[in-house]
RNA sequence: GCGGAUGUAGCUUAGCUGGUUAAAGCGCCGCCCUGUCACGGCGGAGAUCGAGGGUUCAAAUCCCUUCGUCCGCGCCA
């Protein structure tokens, strides 16, 4: 490994020869002397090529922005006039001795931190990633996982891997990607780890799962992805949804004060806030509650309505930020009619189920509740959908040996993200997302 | 899939009640510049105005078709 000193570490390095390597980010070119801004993962610095390093001063007078190179420089203080307050290393800088250009870059397709079209920024993904603004985004996803993992196996969850390939649809609700599965035969791309994680909770009680999950949906919103990532959890021995919604809670409380421990920089950098967080529970109400509160607040009819219409969520998310000084609200008993077959029925409440959807900043975010786990009740209740139990002899099986009464979460990771710093839409949280008309680049017709 | 808006240099946009060589900022190229930090100065290249058809003496501008995009909706995380 070369030697090689971190441009975020060059002030415990003043007055000493260093090597840097990295990506130079604006060349200012004044003829007898050149600066160049050089950015590594750990920061940006100004280097700058003087007349008396004739060979520097050349190759610096080549390079152009995103040129890979490596320096061998002199770390220098600057004088107090040349002082920028405004960069981090705006109080040094490197004298460049020697100057390698390890890849050149091709003329940029515009400026790395330019504003550009959401469709343009989607068509130059691997350059616009580099962007300060993409790089922010990135870092806090980033540390929303390591928050979602740490959190949950200090809770004893363990982490496994959900199949991709399935071999039916596991919430029978269609929009599915069939796939040609070796000869003959036909597979599908998994909805969900919903069955999966049942059966697992079955062999260790709590269980998460990260993992890619594919839509055939032919929608096109700035908040749907053919392709996302969902967060999940499902965990055994509760009394009912109720202990989910706690679970949840602790979990976004620990992720918020997580993101406010090492992203301070990125949301600057975006200009985010922090979510607001209650001291104690989330507000909480029925679906009915909540058509009826909008209905009186607002004098839309919407009381007999099974569901929730985004602008609903987006009303009710902005009362719980005034009443509640919260950015999160939990809505809870969708009829069973609107719930996948295995989600369990209020006993106290026939016809709504122990469900619940977890409103963030006007979106939905998670969808969790208790699950059925009487596997004579679980039968009855794919009959009554119309959904052939052969099909789920697998699912099936782990209920047949004793099963926990159980519940969890599936959780958006790019919605989250995209809600957590404030964007407009979740392909800009997204790295490389699948949408009607792309896979990477265009699809053509 | 439906509804609305929109498509002009590499990027972001102006022009669009029709009228000579389509404009700007940034980027790019050339020359100049020893202290800039989105450096600056001078000069230059770069656009069949998404595509196809139509109306007209004349179309970036009006009409039709089509493709793409953005926003909203259904569905959902």
């Amino acid at each position: 490994m070369q030697d090689r000193t971190n441009i975020g570490d060059l002030h415990d390095h003043i007055d000493t020869e260093v090597t840097v390597a990295g990506y130079v980010d604006v060349r200012r070119d004044h003829g007898k002397l050149i600066f160049l801004d050089i950015r590594d993962r750990t920061g940006i610095v100004q280097g700058v090529a003087l007349p008396n390093h004739e060979e520097a001063v050349a190759i610096a007078g080549e390079v152009r922005s995103e040129f890979a190179i490596r320096a061998k420089a002199k770390v220098n203080v600057r004088p107090e006039k040349m002082v920028n307050k405004d960069q981090p290393n705006g109080d040094i800088e490197l004298e460049l001795l020697e100057l390698q250009v390890l890849a050149r870059a091709e003329e940029l397709p515009f400026e790395k931190d330019a504003e550009v079209n959401l469709d343009t920024l989607l068509d130059n993904r691997p350059f616009t990633l580099r962007s300060e603004r993409m790089r922010a985004i990135f870092k806090v996803q980033h540390e929303i996982l390591q928050a979602y993992r740490t959190f949950l196996i200090s809770n004893g969850f363990v982490e496994f891997e959900a199949p991709k390939i399935v071999g039916g649809d596991a919430e029978g609700g269609g929009n599915i990607f069939r796939l040609e599965y070796l000869k003959d035969k036909w597979a599908y791309l998994a909805t969900s780890p919903q069955l999966y994680k049942q059966i697992m909770v079955g062999v260790y009680e709590r269980v998460f799962s990260i993992g890619n999950v594919f839509r055939a949906e032919l929608h096109s919103t700035s908040r749907h992805l053919n392709e996302y990532t969902s967060l999940d959890a499902e965990f055994g021995f509760i009394e009912d949804h109720t202990d989910v919604m706690e679970v949840q809670v602790e979990l976004m409380r620990n992720m918020v004060s997580h993101l406010k421990e090492t992203c301070s920089t990125e949301f600057a950098t975006l200009n985010a806030s922090l979510p607001l967080v209650p001291v104690d529970e989330f507000p909480h109400m029925k679906l009915r509650e909540a058509l009826q509160l909008i209905a009186d607040e607002t004098g839309e009819d919407c009381v007999n309505e099974p569901d929730l219409a985004p602008e609903h969520e987006r009303w009710l998310c902005e009362y719980a930020n005034k009443k509640y000084a919260s950015d999160f609200i939990f809505i809870t008993h969708y009829p069973v009619a609107k719930r996948p077959f295995y989600t369990y029925e209020d006993e106290g409440d026939k016809g709504y189920t122990k469900s619940y959807d977890l409103l963030f900043r006007g979106v939905e975010i998670t969808t969790g509740g208790q699950r059925i786990h009487d596997h004579d009740m679980l039968l009855k209740r794919l009959e009554e959908r119309g959904l052939d139990p052969d099909n789920f002899t697998f699912y099936l099986m782990a209920f047949k040996y004793g099963m926990p009464p159980h519940g969890g979460w599936g959780m958006g990771l790019e919605r989250l993200t995209e809600k957590m710093l404030d964007l407009d839409n979740v392909k800009e949280a997204t790295l490389f997302p699948r949408e009607i008309n792309r896979i990477d680049t265009k699809l053509n017709n």
